[in-house]
DNA sequence: ATGAAAGCGCTAACAT
DNA sequence: ATGTTAGCGCTTTCAT
């Protein structure tokens, strides 16, 4: 004798109906939000408990203001930096009762835009992912998209709190651990021209030329995924470098791959390093040197300075991780002779 | 002269009001919804326009019935094949005007149904990926969520089509790329007892045991990521197989990780497969054979699934993807004398 | 073709 | 302590 499928939800006035008493009742009984009479409250809630009454959660964030819920903004859901703040988000948040909506841009700044603040309409806040972004425009989608907390870069001007890795100290440990290991030419391989954290990296690149005169840097403009590494391997060897420091760890490991396709080992031929120390890092063959973003945390850190945020409590600072240094196996002494290669 | 930042946003009788119509015109023009004299829809363009009004999807949402959005309740996030489920579905999604929420239970069988059925009442229909939930539960748990779309697993005795690989032909496939490389010893690396996928693998090894009594397969319990494949090397050796079947990619990473550092080489000494072919399987050294499993496909597929049940079309069938065989270099010819390891 | 008014399900004054 | 009522922002009868 299974009942059929409930058509409609029980609302907050059958509750009532069936307890025998008001609306606001009902509504004081199951927030707590007042005192009732306990015998009465135990009648509403078993009421409540027959009908399987739950509160709507769309009434109630329409006359509360509030929907209990973030959203994230990537542009990228293939890239595993926002898996990991994702993952570590939605965990955090929901910790906290609050849900979260998740935004992908595929990649196109436009929309980017668009996509922020139509689901802003949807959520009590924005965690943005928008490493591409204009700074300008950025600082005035910050103000319509408030509260927001920013990953992965800050924004000069707003108050906006930000959750970033630190990809300038990354970049500069990774170039000191090769120039001890005695690399006099390098060669980064740049990510998104545009991008925030590309930015950073080519600051620390003026830094260590400045501070390291014997040492050749070069730059060429390669790309963020896998296929972009494999593909730079013809100019990573026409460069003449011993060292390469790959944007992130695909990078990294599309040029390992590349590398190992014409013949070229690593570390002893040449010394490659990545960035972020995605999962796969340390299981490659070598495991790859490279400098450790706790990407999770990121997103649990995101976390909270959104809902310092929405509690109004004082706005979150924003925070740095620094990258760790990963030694592995794809980095080691320059070779003797570097132009004598197959 | 720049304006302080709105402090709420605008309502429609914002519009109508200056405007000077009513409610109703403004909606009907909005929405396009009944026709209305060009001079005046005209006028309530303007000013929507110049308040730089949209609709509260909220109140929409509550008056409509319908919220635009749909949930994915996943175990764990951190699972690659999720990402990939994720991506296509939200994607997707957002061209049919469609949000995302997701949902991470984080491994716990428990909570899942408690998560399922509260996501459930913030948006218009589920897709839920509930590998390991016992299969009475879950038919009692998708009346309760209906509409329901399944991932990677069917529900006997319920009619929310499901969007799946065919986890028992993938590994057939694998196990019969084995036999004609000469192995004669099989060993499965079985991922979570009691989930379905695992449980397709098994009756593939079944049928494989009854077509050719001639090879030996044995199971033993692994898990689903790289630390375990890592950790189940003694095992392996200890087993006297030639060929490994991983559970999936991972495992199979993790298993030729602890077989490296052991001396042994793949494909040499020890055949090895995976399963799913995540992106960084091709990369591998030597690359990973594995059973492909498109899996941001699988999130597409189960996005129109959900919309033919949202817009109360025929429901849809449920949809199989049958895993293609990638044979690459993890795989060779059954070494001669199995026995002669260091 | 347009407007007035009811109502989606809930909470929070405001009464009592 | 409990009930009555207004109202969150919108859509949709129902009148006109």
């Amino acid at each position: 004798m299974a009942g059929r499928p409930q058509e409609r939800s029980r609302t907050i006035a059958d509750v009532a109906a069936r307890a025998g008493v008001s609306l606001s009742t009902v509504s004081r009984v199951i927030n707590g939000t007042a005192k009732v009479d306990e015998a009465l409250a135990a009648k509403v809630r078993a009421a409540a408990d027959e009908l399987e009454y739950t509160a709507s959660p769309l009434a109630r964030s329409l006359v509360l203001g509030r929907t209990n819920t973030v959203a994230v903004v990537v542009p990228d859901l293939e890239n595993p930096t926002f898996h990991g703040v994702l993952r570590g988000l939605s965990r955090a948040a929901a910790r906290d009762g609050y849900h979260v909506l998740v935004a992908d841009s595929a990649e196109s700044v436009e929309e980017e835009r668009i996509l922020a603040v139509e689901t802003r309409r949807r959520c009590d806040g924005i965690v943005l992912c928008a490493p591409r972004m204009p700074e300008e425009d950025l600082r005035r989608l910050l103000r319509q998209l408030d509260p927001v907390v920013l990953v992965n870069r800050e924004a000069r001007g707003s108050s906006a709190p930000a959750v970033t890795a630190d990809y300038r100290s990354g970049l500069t440990d990774l170039l000191e651990l090769l120039r001890a290991d005695g690399h006099r030419r390098l060669l980064y391989l740049a990510g998104a021209p545009q991008s925030s954290s590309n930015f950073q990296r080519l600051a620390a690149l003026r830094d260590f030329g400045v501070l390291h005169p014997e040492v050749a840097v070069e730059v060429t403009p390669c790309g963020v995924n896998f296929a972009d590494g494999h593909d730079a391997v013809d100019r990573v060897l026409a460069s003449g470098a011993t060292g390469v420091l790959g944007f992130n760890d695909l990078v990294a490991m599309g040029l390992m791959s590349g590398l190992g396709e014409r013949g070229l080992r690593v570390p002893d031929d040449l010394s490659v390093t990545g960035f972020d120390d995605i999962p796969f890092a340390r299981y490659l063959t070598p495991p790859l040197t490279t400098a450790s973003v706790p990407v999770a945390e990121l997103g649990e850190q995101a976390w909270h300075r959104m809902a310092e945020l929405l509690g109004s409590r004082t706005p979150g600072h924003t925070i740095l991780f620094r990258p760790r240094l990963e030694q592995r196996g794809t980095t080691g002494p320059a070779p003797a002779s570097p132009g004598a290669r197959p």
